[in-house]
DNA sequence: GATGAATGAGGATTCATTCAT
DNA sequence: CATGAATGAATCCTCATTCAT
């Protein structure tokens, strides 16, 4: 049987890698210095991880200075330590916000009995209009994981994770003679799923992929079902 | 008629993007200081180029710094200024060393008539093999790439170029009744070129896909024979 | 009509371009790091000023360091560029001090109905006083200009101003049939100025024109009187 | 009687104190390294000077790297040192150089009886015509007195000698009735070499004098005699 | 809590000068 | 004599982090 909704989908073919990573409740390597007590505390939090957000964005993780947040918020140079115990600490805050925003996605339902090759290009169309609309954030993350050993592991921890559940329902779609027999069940799953998220890199960070995003979910739901050999109903 | 010989091949189906980066004659972004006018001097050129490959790979290009190289080499500091301008002249630098290495690749011929398929897999095993081989500077390449906008820029326009190629040579198959013509050929060739090249990236570089090299080229092989619905004869 | 006060002179006859050069409000080349905004800081600020001085008038300007002006304001070596941006910003400050000093000179008031030629000695008198008194800062202002364009470009556009002006008051004497005729007054009013500037930091910075104070003023007067061709009522 | 030759001139009214600095076979402070012995030597050690004034006048004499001489000379660096023992050594020899040169002015002799103003005319004529077509150097020399004192030391004293001369010079004329008895011979002679030397400088280093090499040497002969207070016959 | 000045470790870079070949 | 590579002392400058007010 087909699944049900996305969030089911999201269960067998999640390649969601990036996206997940921050919607995760797995701690991120973040160390706060501070909850902030009073409501002008809060205030100031808020100036800064939208300020950290925006310097990042502009500048990169790299050249990004904790001065520049500071100043990019309104705030004095040594109010940052109030809130954050260092650059990592600033950046994760500003993911999680990403976070909060991407727990709600627009994801339609998906009704029963739908075939499995249109809940995947549901899943696919999803999965690119939420890395498209954090493009500069998902190109951040991908520069910090390069460059910092915590985000990295992470990151690295957490794709494993969605392998892991990908795999097996890979595994059960052999099983019932819906899937190519022949392929590896953790491999195919770590491929395809590399395959749709690094077109999204490619497409939205870098700019290099030249297409709408319809003919990408397009090319890329085909591939994606040819590849598994799934049968089409 | 399928291609006769690996060379034939890349002409076709390349997708070694980060291999062939430094293996094109396109000038990479280097504008070393000084090429060595003696013996002396191309010994310790030497020396500073294998110093920097050790250390880039030890510490990574980021926290790698001019002292170690030169200390690492065994000269003073200020003789790294004789032969490069900057850390990233001195990291083009070892790329080209590595260059000179796989413009050399032991590339079995493939005999004629071979199905297409088994002169993927060849290919495949190929470009694993030598991405193995390389993993540590591969690995620094996309450090770098992250970091440097030249190297970025540089990447890029050359992995344009293969995209380009690969398009043409599956639209060929396409044509020829031999591949899905439902795909965009250009988005196909990036997508199964990204496919291929990232999984050798988690594979050998990340450590996070944990499978044998023969396995990999099997099941790569497999999944993008199936993707262009390429039909066995 | 003689003109009657000094500064009114100051419009006929001004060849003190380097002590007005610092006097002007035309900006100089400074681009100060920053506007101390607290006590502490206008007092830090205030102490690297006099320590670059110190520094400035001790070693000259190329030889001054930027941590022994920081060592002698007793101040850890990064504070200097909480306030400068370079040496020649600490040098534009310490000329500015010197400004504010020399915006309120001693200068006595001349009588009414005075004659031209002791009106020119009470000049000639107070800018050697005033040459005298910061002849250090003077002679550096000299080598900085020699070496710096920033600085020399500044002098040069203000000795400009002067040369303006003074060509007009000589101009007007000689209409009033009270200075020879035969002298072109731009030209002129560019040497007779040079002269006295020169001779002041050949006496006071180089020191080697042996001379009282009056004794040059009588000399450097009666030659300007003479020259100009001014009629002695 | 008035002075019948240029060359008894100078000996009077001598003003020409850079130029003649260098004309002085008083040492310059020059320790050449070596004379050179062989043709192939002497060959070598032209190229160097001529390079060296090159890249003086190009580059200035703080900035100019011994490296850059050898290179322009197209020498190897350590070359240099066979000839000079440091930059100021080779400035030195520089202006050696143009010693020679201007040992041979095409100075026009004039004739018996010529009055003072006329002879004055033609000796500011020869010097600002000299002047001019060596300004870049005697920028230079300008330059490198207000760093080096070594060179400045020889300037001054040699500039004193200059003026005990004129000083004489002067005293005469007011002996014989033919000068101001007022004027102080010493500063005098000083004030009005320095008022042509400085207009020499400004109008053919600085360029801020906007006038006519003939306009300069009118005004600046009228403005001398002016000020001395010569009686014209 | 906010402020903003002070700190100082840390690395890059230059170039005159030496010297073995 | 010429070569040209090696040396290394000498400063500059940045910026994360602390802390007194």
């Amino acid at each position: 049987m087909a699944p049900r909704t996305l969030v089911e989908l999201e269960a067998n073919f999640n390649y969601m890698v990036e996206w997940e990573t921050v919607a995760q409740h797995q701690a991120l390597p973040s160390r706060t210095g501070q909850a902030p007590a009073s409501a002008r505390g809060t205030r100031t939090r808020r100036e800064l991880v939208r300020a950290a957000r925006r310097v990042f964005e502009r500048d990169g993780f790299l050249a990004a200075r904790i001065t520049d947040i500071s100043a990019e918020a309104g705030v004095a140079a040594g109010s940052f330590y109030t809130y954050f115990t260092s650059k990592e600490d600033a950046f994760a805050a500003v993911m999680e916000e990403v976070n909060e925003e991407m727990l709600h996605p627009r994801l339609v339902q998906v009704t029963d009995g739908g075939d499995p090759v249109s809940v995947i290009e549901a899943a696919n169309r999803a999965y690119l209009a939420s890395y498209r609309r954090n493009a500069k954030l998902m190109g951040l993350l991908e520069q910090v994981a390069q460059v910092n050993d915590e985000f990295r592991e992470l990151r690295l921890r957490r794709a494993r994770a969605f392998v892991d559940r990908n795999a097996q329902a890979i595994a059960r779609l052999q099983q019932r003679g819906l899937a190519d027999r022949e392929l590896d069940p953790r491999l195919t799953a770590h491929a395809v799923s590399t395959m749709v998220s690094r077109m999204a890199y490619l497409t939205y960070v870098q700019g290099v992929v030249d297409a709408s995003s319809e003919a990408l979910v397009q090319t890329l739901t085909r591939l994606w079902a040819n590849a598994l050999g799934i049968r089409r109903s």
